[in-house]
This record gives structure tokens, sequence and C-alpha cells, in this order.
DNA sequence: TTTCCTCTTTGTAATGGTTACAAGTTATTA
DNA sequence: TAATAACTTGTAACCATTACAAAGAGGAAA
């Protein structure tokens, strides 16, 4: 997890201006643990920020997606989410609530000779099933 | 890759009417190595069969895709990519050409005791960079 | 064959996440 | 302060996908 302070340092090293937006943004994003859609940024930070604009989310985030600073998981079919933490970790789906959980995985541990003259950029995770409370919730019915 | 007759005979086994439209997909998709998407398949039958729909590819792709006879791929942020090949296996998208290759892993080598009380059925491996094609083109240039 | 019934295909309209764009606003520089 | 560049906002457009209803196809029974 990436702290606001050290997200709001990155910018200013690229020369990013740290507007009011902006700044909301990474601070909701950098304290979330459940890998927000913009639809939920937007519609928790527009209580605060009423004029706030929708475009407004979607350019910080794809600026910041662009940067490194924030990642984009396409783990959902129909709508990004997204992660301040840019470790390389995997994440799971449930498939019954939705939930995106955090898991640690060793991928430079992957044996990936058939990829030698690749130029690897980026390694993505994912995996799907049920999360143990949607399990127990079957159980019980 | 899974043969046509393979497919056919699947589908005979649960009892799904075998239309040459569906047919049409299965053969398309089982011969094809580039994970073509939804367009693609659509404009490359629709010289055979002119009647063909788009919504016919799509029920038809969904539909084998929740018999798990195929697998749709969401490495490409804005559009589905297809593959007849259900074993497990890596993808790598090139982010200059757009190709998307396969490659061999064995993802059951993960060490994933973070995941002890979680069901998991699927387990999805992306790569992303540049591929060897387009690194020596970037080098001419 | 004829009728009945169910599944499938097709075209069109609607949906919804995302992006393009232009106008207005704010920050920076001189 | 004026000039310039960057940023925000609202609206419209885009586009992949889904919903829906009408038409079509095919199997089973009689
Ligand atoms: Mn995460
Ligand atoms: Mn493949
Ligand atoms: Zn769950
Ligand atoms: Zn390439």
């Amino acid at each position: 997890m990436k702290t606001l302070k050290e997200l709001s340092d990155e910018l200013k090293r690229n020369n990013i201006r740290l507007t009011h937006q902006r700044l909301k943004v990474l601070e909701y994003l950098s304290n979330s643990k459940t890998h927000p859609t913009v639809e939920e940024i937007y519609s928790a930070l527009k209580k605060e920020v009423p004029s706030l604009s929708k475009t407004t989310i979607y350019n910080t985030l794809n600026y910041l997606s662009e940067l490194n600073l924030i990642k984009a998981l396409t783990i959902d079919e129909n709508e990004a989410h997204f992660d301040a933490d840019t470790h390389t970790h995997g994440h799971f789906k449930c498939s019954a609530c939705g939930k995106i959980y955090d898991f640690d995985i060793n991928i430079d541990s992957f044996d990936t000779e058939h990829l030698n003259n690749f130029e690897i950029n980026e390694k993505i995770v994912y995996f799907k099933g049920i999360c143990p409370r949607c399990l127990s919730n079957i159980n019980i019915e």
C-alpha cells in the first residue's frame, strides 16, 4: 500500500500539478483496500467535492496508470477496478459476491523459458472462485 | 487445441443442438490460433453464411463458455478474445502489435497457501510486453 | 405428412462503461 | 497584470455487449 505522501511526492517528481481533485482521488485509492471502480470513487468523493466530474476521475486514473503509479485491474469483465498497490501480487475474484482479494505470489518463480525472446513488462495473475465468507454462507442455507 | 469432432461430440453429450451456425463458429475457433474476437469471427464467417447475425456469435460463444468448452480472454481491455484451447496456459499480449501468444506455464506450482480456505475454480495468467517480431522492427528503425 | 412444441436465429433497440470534445476555470510564468 | 498552459467539467459520441420480440428450423408424436 502506497501512502498519500509517497504518491504526491511521485507526482511532484513527474511535474504533475497536485490539484485538489487528484489529491482526493489518490487519497481515496491509497486508503482503500477494495479495488474500487470509477463509479465507487466518484460517488464517494462527490459528497466532499460536489463539483467533481466523473471525467476527472477517468482522466486522473488513466494518467496515474500510464505513469505506473497505480494499476488497473481487468479481472471484472465489464468494469475496471483500481489498485494503489503496484507491487506485483495476485488477485482473487469471488464469483458469488464479486469481492476482489489480494494474495501474495512469487511470480518470478515462473519458468518462462518459452518467452526468452519476449520483453516482459507486466505479469498478471487472476484467480476466480468462491471466497471463504460465501462458502460458509452456502453451507448455512 | 480441440478438434471440431471433439467439440461437436461434447455438444451432443450436453444435448445441445448442432446447428449450422454453431458448427461454423466452433470450426473457425478450433482452427484458429490467433484468439479471435467476435468481430473477427463474424466478418470471417459472414462470407460463407451471409445470413449470420452477430448476436448468434455472442450467443454461441457465451453458451460454450458457460459449458467450459471454450475460454474467454480478458487480456484486451476493450474486447473479448476467445480460445478453443481450454488447457490452462498463459497468454502474452504484445503492446505493440496486439497479437496474443500462448505459452506453457505450470500454474499449479504456485504457492497459494494464502488461499487455503478459498475454492479456486480458475487460474489466469497474462503477461504483457513486446513480442520478438516487434522488438526486431524497433531495432531496424 | 401434419401438427405441436421447443429451441435457435436474426435484426433492432437498449445498456453501460469509457472516451472525445469544447468551453470554462485555475495555476504558472513573465 | 497579462499571457499562456494545464486542468476540470458537462455533454455528446463511441462501441462492445445484452435484451427482446418476431420469424424460422427441426424433432416427436399421431
Ligand atoms: Mn491488489
Ligand atoms: Mn490460448
Ligand atoms: Zn464471496
Ligand atoms: Zn508485437
